[in-house]
DNA sequence: AATGAATGAGCTTTCATTCAT
DNA sequence: CATGAATGAAAGCTCATTCAT
């Protein structure tokens, strides 16, 4: 008998999975609005109410999927950027591993981006809008934090190893055209997100340094 | 009975812009995905089959959105950028044209965006992709070819004025950059996106110049 | 071309008689719990969706048919109760009317007592509750006011023909009786409601007439 | 292993009594119609399929609930009724013990209100009619057949105590009054159920009394 | 040029019930 | 005795589209 404080069980925990993996493929393939709770259910093999026994709402499997592909991102992407010590190097770890981690997961990328700019709440907000009030109370600690470039930025300003810039507006088209690379990869799944990511590390390394 | 050659009636076409202002309206407040041709009907005053009478479908309604709004923005453009001469002021005058066109019309800009990321043809393609399908055969033409900022990128590296570089990828970046802006004001109204342009300016700037 | 002021069609009120008589058919045999919008719209041989075509909602439907039939009795009674003088009188005609009313509208009867006490809103109203919160501001007036039984029995006290009652409790029992034979109908469509009211009418008047 | 004959474990009719109880309250919470399985297990707080391990089916739980509340109900009432010698005593406190019933047990009166009117079997009778045929081979006995207020009016004539009435019209009109106390209680919990019944005992002492 | 009416396909969600453990 | 998992049926509702007028 397991204690009632025991979490989710194993086959509750295989099925999830199972169920945001199929998901996450047809988000990719079909984008977010033609995706439906049937379609997913038809992929797994399963019947719809499977889905909705799993996961109470499509919200809430839509969320499980983002926080899920993003918790993934930052455990790869948080040790790259500890490894180095100037905030140049820290930048640069950030683009590459950001892009090293999309071309390993590229559907989960794509299928985030899909739910990022499709999904709407009742009352009209994104779904990172209602993420950040769901943590208002409740901000987010440790490695999602690290994750918001913005820091290094300040880092490298305060280090004198960048230039005057903006940090909130560098951060934005860091961001900006860090994603372009999943909205890339949607219209094609062979795009060199590597050689890309290399280009913005020349990019933002120029962009940003001092110069002498 | 009027002529075959004559054009669309002068009613006809004012009904049209109508209902295309109505729906960039309500597209950029409600998302695309929660936008039907009922609310736009709504919003106009008409009733819903109206809509469909002038439109054939919802598809040709929203292609003849993004067409009025990037035939707008391109009849901005292109002249800003052919004002300059040197590839650097060209690059400089696509990126604030660009932002300048964003400012002052926000909502078209927003609309543009969720159309571009929520729509899907039924067999998934995406607008974009829909629209290069359709214009296989009869090419772009005039101004709309010259936005491609890949014909800037190049023609900065054929003058030397612009480091080794891929056209395309540097393009990417700066099309995904210049697109978040748009993303941004889908959030927040207030968003200075002059002051983002201004930063990509001298993001850009920075990047491709070739050092002495 | 008909003036923007112009009322429902005449097509459009058809339609919604006829789904309204069909719902409260169904409703009546079925009752309220176990009627949905796919019955209705079967019963009258149309498809689900032209059901939510004349009536937003299940709820807009109810409720037109509750104030169609509580209109329609109060066009019967209110007359009945008028024309007599005396407060015994108009309680008689009160009950009389009632039940004649029951007795030709026996499945409308039914019906309405099936919604009455089936119907919750989202959050757990009833719906006289909820008519009478819609009308706060709104209050009833002319037959809807003079059908409560409350007016005749203050009536009969001010004019010495009552005894000392508590006209709120009586008006209750009175009412609580009446709906008993809605009840009654429900179980057998040949229950004898005008016995009922001739049994009621001397009840109430032994019940409420000052002792000599 | 337990014999054969031995009626219920203990543990069984506790868990039996735990989940009519909490049924109860769901019930006159949120209406028969708003209630699930689900709502009651979770109320109690175990699995939705521990209440169907106790009662086969939804169906027979409610049904338990409607024989256990009546069986209480008749066992404060039948002593009640005894106790008085003549018609007009027993029908008086047949009134008096019902409302006070009523009031010490209010979720409860309004739970099985609730489902009496909102019950349906699939071939679409009420729960009282079912009840009628699951016991017509097998009529009931004892308590409940005492509880039928039509033994009170027929001995009443009988010992020439009240008027020529029609025994079955007015213990119908009794009931429906006396029921509509529970309507009031799911509306007001603090209805005033004594005071309305001792209106009660007024209104039918002098309904059925034989004149001088 | 405009529109009211109708419709089918699809959507998310709720729910009583079954079954293996 | 208890439960987690699964499921099919049905619910209310949305929507783009068709069609006759």
């Amino acid at each position: 008998m397991r204690s009632k404080e025991s979490g989710p069980t194993f086959t509750e925990q295989a099925r999830r999975t199972q169920i945001v993996a199929a998901a996450i493929e047809v988000i990719a393939a079909a984008g977010y609005p033609r995706t439906s709770i049937a379609k997913i259910a038809d992929h797994v093999g399963i019947a719809k109410s499977v889905v909705l026994y799993h996961f109470a709402t499509k919200n809430a499997l839509v969320t499980a999927i983002v926080e899920d592909v993003l918790t993934r991102g930052a455990a790869v992407m948080v040790p790259a950027m500890a490894a180095e010590t100037t905030a140049a190097g820290k930048l640069s770890a950030y683009i590459r591993s950001n892009m090293r981690f999309m071309q390993v997961n590229q559907r989960d990328t794509v299928a985030v981006l899909e739910i990022l700019s499709g999904f709407r709440t009742e009352s009209g907000l994104r779904l990172d809008q209602k993420l950040e009030q769901d943590t208002a109370a409740d901000p987010p600690q440790g490695d999602m934090a690290l994750l918001d470039p913005i820091a290094i930025l300040e880092l490298g300003m305060g280090r004198g190893e960048f230039r005057e810039l903006s940090p909130v507006l560098v951060r934005n088209a860091l961001r900006a055209a860090i994603d372009g690379a999943a909205w890339e990869l949607g219209r094609d799944p062979d795009y060199d997100v590597i050689a890309y990511g290399e280009e913005l590390v020349e990019i933002f390394a120029r962009a940003t340094r001092r110069e002498s």
